[in-house]
RNA sequence: GGGUGCUUAGCUCAACGGUAGAGCGUCGCCCUUACAAGGCGAAGGUUGGGGGUUCGACACCCUCAGCACCCACCA
């Protein structure tokens, strides 16, 4: 074996394997468990968010698959609406087309044309990874099943009067031409103007002052509203005022949504362009004028100077037109919040336009239910107050898109605007009885991504069929995912899941936090600080990556400062630290609850000193039991006869081995990945690594020791490695593979080609015995080692140097565990001699339990030294005395604490000041040095 | 305006109401034949502030401050 650990020249090879293997396909007759992939978007490029995600999705699938679950996790990519459309648009532009000339056939075809070509990047990210997706499952929402199933499901929901046509004023993007859902607008403050402007008060010579952040609406204006009991604008109610610039009275009305105290307390209303007008509109029967285009540019509504005017030239024109003419009262500086598309950051303009809708009250319902009764659980639970919130709140969702790429709503509308739903254009000629003059042109629209994606947790497992998969896959067992799509992608799943199949898409949903950079900033093109999990798992140049984050940005002015704070923080690029180091520093971050993930490169370099360690531990092992029939004939377990005798070493690391297990296995049950992940590292490097393996190579080394009972030691070496690496596989995917192979074959136990540790059995507890015997002597051996390295450390004795230690006192069990661990404390402790002695002259001093230890110091080094350390060990011995002191004195801790807790605290109380008085006396007889005439006490 | 999460060692994070720990970094000693990507030892904390509940609070309650996010129609 090579001496370092080197992810690159292994991963690789071992995805290869498995996939060439069938290994990720579900297999056996186990109990059922399924995960769906949340579906990236064709269009991406995996993030931290992915990487972190799929780690936790992969390690929950590899567990259930190795513990004999038969597991699915079911891939698939989404076909994402507008993200793809832009890029697709983007992309012909570059080559000199213009996509808003195209045919709709012609761009859909470049739409397919470029997922083919690029479409599947993501995934070959993922299987970098080590993720385990059942690749030939694979669904692309707009493949032929999915589309059905959305055909289905739109079908039977305009059926019910769930889906329905409708004239509504919706978000509108005007750089897209399209309507966009409430939930893809985001509303930022920003700095803005409040614009006071005079509206003049018909048969009057006054004017009222009207506060607005939009003053280029005011052509739109189809009334004027003060609050009801504004004793300001009282007696103007019901009058009539002008709306300037336009040749139009409106009236002058009541409403209590004015607010009196802001701006001037009287609003003008614009029902066709703004949300809350448009509801005052309704209420007083307002008309609504919509002055502008799809394009947000004005229309011929407004007056002939300022039609074709985008929507900001209309506002300066509008602007300086009611200055001329005197209306314009007063400009202030207002922060207010501006809502814009997220995808494309333009601002949204309310729009009137008929749309489609899903009336989402009926279907809401039941999935609050789901949850409030349990058969959906979000974890953490404080998920449920948003989930629910949302859900009580819900407003009827928008369902079309003004784009191509998509699935097509099946409408057909004749000329006199009479509108068909069905199937296919034959069918619902036929169904409506139409002649075949009868011309039909179909709704050009599509559905908005999230409603095939609302169907993902069925639709791929074959649904409107009844698909063996969809009888013992459906529910699937858990949906891991983000908080930001609760209400765009997880409530819609409840809601259509419960429709359509009867069922919850999933018992369980594990919501996890964002992934931020090590300072708690969004990791962001324009700021950046983006990693790529790849340049993390292969590496990356330093030169590459400053081109990487400088080369292609919005703001090509923030480069200067992003090259040179990213040759701050790399200044030698990044290293390879592998996808297992990866994952782990994941499994590692999945706290519970926490919405934040600071990302820090120190803890991935950590942990690929861990996996080094791992290898070399294997390697030591492999070199130790080599030529040795170390192993066991087959590899097999081995039963209860053959369990190492009670209050061995063997017995000791088997029963930690043990204990690991069980934490292992009820912190996943909980999704404590952290817990896992700390538990899994604890035992492998602080048990296995540093005890177990030094003590095997003293047992090994022990020319008092029978050839049967280092064979036990060598069998022990490799089986507990051997399952260990079992237990380590959905962690650490590729080097357990690696080194399990390895130690098989050691073990006599060489697997088939074709074989996999991600096929091997989950370790079971029960073959791990308790072993309290051997644990609490290997504790103790623990505690006198390192008692004596701290006096060696601390008096500055080298560590390889060779000294005598004496020892006196101890209970009968400290000398037995002092007998039967001679040899361990001779070779680990560097020692020349250990006899049992009375106390001596200049020497440093411990308790171990009951035991004194002196190690001898004359000649070799100043007594202050030990002086000092010993007065260091007395404070803190005399802090925890005291406080064991006081809480003994409260007569309230006496009375009402667990009879057990006082009874502890007593006998800790009575072994303090025993320690300090046998310390004590030490120092004293140190400070009294020289002369070695003392009363033994 | 409502709601949620966070604030613990220099940094990033843990800690069933019972003696506050880990990784990275720092300091000292060691190239001890698996691993210097290592070993051994050490330093470093009034757990954001204030109150309360409790025998006992990092944890539970109240409150203040700061950070972050979500929802909501204030022009």
């Amino acid at each position: 074996m090579e001496k370092h650990y080197q992810p690159e020249h292994l991963e690789r090879r071992w995805y290869a394997h498995w996939e060439q293997q069938g290994c990720f396909a579900p297999a056996g007759k186990g109990k059922p468990y399924c995960i769906m992939l949340p579906p990236p978007n064709v269009t991406g490029q995996l993030h931290m968010g992915h990487a972190f995600q799929n780690t936790l999705m992969d390690l929950l699938i590899r567990r259930q698959r190795m513990d004999g679950g038969r597991a699915l996790w079911q891939g698939g990519v989404d076909h994402a609406g507008i993200a793809t459309q832009l890029v697709v648009e983007h992309q012909l532009r570059a080559q000199g087309q213009e996509p808003r000339t195209m045919e709709r056939e012609e761009l859909l075809r470049a739409a397919w044309d470029w997922r083919t070509a690029s479409g599947d990047a993501i995934t070959r990210q993922m299987r970098r990874l080590g993720a385990s997706l059942d690749w030939s499952r694979e669904r692309f929402t707009l493949d032929e099943g999915m589309s059905s199933a959305v055909l289905e499901v739109f079908l039977a929901l305009h059926r019910e009067g769930l889906i329905y046509r409708g004239q509504r004023l919706v978000n509108w993007d005007p750089s897209l031409c399209t309507a966009v859902s409430d939930l893809e607008v985001s509303a930022r403050e920003e700095d803005g103007r409040l614009w006071h402007l005079r509206y003049p008060v018909v048969g009057t010579s006054t004017t009222l002052v009207v506060a607005t952040t939009r003053p280029e609406t005011l052509l739109g204006d189809t009334a004027l509203a003060v609050h009801p009991e504004d004793e300001r604008y009282r007696r103007w109610i019901g009058g009539r005022a002008r709306v300037p610039l336009c040749d139009r009275e409106i009236p002058i009305i009541a409403d209590d949504f004015v607010d009196p105290q802001f701006g001037s307390g009287c609003v003008k209303v614009t029902p066709a362009h703004d949300f809350n007008d448009y509801e005052v509109g309704l209420r007083h029967k307002l008309p609504c004028l919509n002055i502008f285009t799809p394009e947000a540019r004005l229309n011929e509504q407004a007056p002939p100077a300022f039609r074709g005017l985008q929507r900001g030239r209309a506002r300066e024109a509008v602007l300086q037109a009611l200055r001329a003419q005197g209306l314009l009262e007063k400009v202030e500086p207002h922060r207010f919040k501006v809502p814009r598309c997220e995808r494309t950051r333009e601002i949204v303009e309310p729009l009137l336009t008929r749309q489609w809708f899903v009336r989402t009250g009926p279907l809401a319902e039941p999935a609050i239910r789901a949850v409030e009764q349990g058969r959906v659980r979000f974890i953490p639970e404080s998920w449920n107050a948003t989930y629910f919130e949302w859900l009580r709140n819900i407003q009827d969702w928008c369902i079309s898109r003004q784009l191509w790429w998509g699935h097509r709503i099946p409408a057909w509308y004749t000329r006199d605007g009479d509108v068909h739903v069905g199937r296919s254009e034959e069918e619902l000629r036929q169904r409506a009885g139409l002649s075949p003059e009868t011309e039909l042109r179909r709704d050009p629209d599509v559905l908005d991504t999230w409603f095939s994606s609302a169907l993902w947790p069925f639709s791929t497992l074959g649904w409107p069929q009844q698909t063996g998969e969809l009888r013992s896959f459906y529910p699937t067992s858990v949906l891991v995912t983000g908080f930001d799509i609760i209400f765009f992608w997880v409530a819609r799943m409840i809601m259509l899941g419960l429709k359509f199949t009867g069922e919850v898409p999933f018992r369980e949903v594990y919501i996890h936090g964002l992934v931020l950079d090590s300072t708690g900033q969004k990791m962001s093109k324009s700021k950046g600080n983006v990693l790529d999990p790849l340049d993390l798992v292969d590496g990356v140049q330093l030169e590459p990556l400053v081109k990487k984050r400088t080369q292609a940005l919005l703001r090509p002015g923030d480069a200067p400062r992003i090259e040179s704070s990213t040759r701050r923080e790399f200044p030698e690029g990044i290293p390879a630290y592998g996808a297992d180091a990866l994952r782990l520093t994941f499994t590692s971050l999945a706290s519970l609850g926490r919405r934040e993930l600071r990302f820090e490169v120190g803890r991935i370099k950590g942990n690929r000193h861990f996996c080094n360690k791992l290898w070399n531990a294997t390697r030591y092992v492999l070199g130790a039991v080599s030529g040795q029939g170390g192993g066991n004939p087959g590899g097999k377990p081995r039963n209860a006869a053959e369990a190492p005798p009670p209050g061995t070493n063997e017995a000791w690391i088997l029963a930690r081995l043990g204990r690991a297990l069980g934490a292992i296995n009820s912190a996943l049950d909980e999704y404590r990945f952290d817990q896992a992940a700390r538990v899994l590292r604890h035992f492998a490097w602080e048990e296995y690594c540093d005890w177990y393996l030094e003590l095997a190579k003293i047992s090994l080394g022990d020319a008092r020791r029978g050839a049967a009972e280092k064979a036990a030691v060598r069998r022990t070496l490799l089986e507990v490695l051997e399952a260990f690496l079992r237990l380590a596989h959905p962690f650490i995917p590729f080097l357990s593979e690696e080194l399990w192979r390895r130690v098989q074959e050691a073990r006599g136990a060489k697997p088939e080609p074709g074989a996999s540790l991600m096929l091997q059995p989950w370790p079971r507890a029960e073959q791990f015995p308790r072993a309290p015997g051997a644990e609490a002597e290997i504790q103790w051996l623990q505690d006198f080692l390192g008692a004596l390295r701290q006096m060696r450390s601390e008096n500055r004795l080298a560590p390889g140097r060779l000294l005598p230690l004496y020892w006196s006192g101890g209970t009968a069990r400290e000398r037995t565990w002092l007998h039967h661990q001679e040899h361990a404390i001779l070779a680990l402790g560097r020692l020349r001699g250990l006899e049992e002695s009375p106390r001596r002259g200049d020497a440093a001093t411990a308790l171990v339990g009951d035991m004194l230890l002196q190690l001898p110091l004359e000649g070799l080094v100043d007594p202050n030294d030990e002086l000092r350390r010993l007065r260091r060990e007395l404070e803190k011995l005399d802090k925890r005395l005291r406080s064991s002191e006081q809480r003994l004195a409260n007569q309230d801790f006496l009375e009402r604490a667990p009879p057990e807790l006082v009874q502890r605290e007593q006998q800790r109380h009575v072994e303090l000041s025993q320690a300090m008085d046998k310390l004590q006396y030490e120092q004293l007889r140190l400070q009294d040095q020289p002369g070695d005439a003392k009363p033994s006490s």
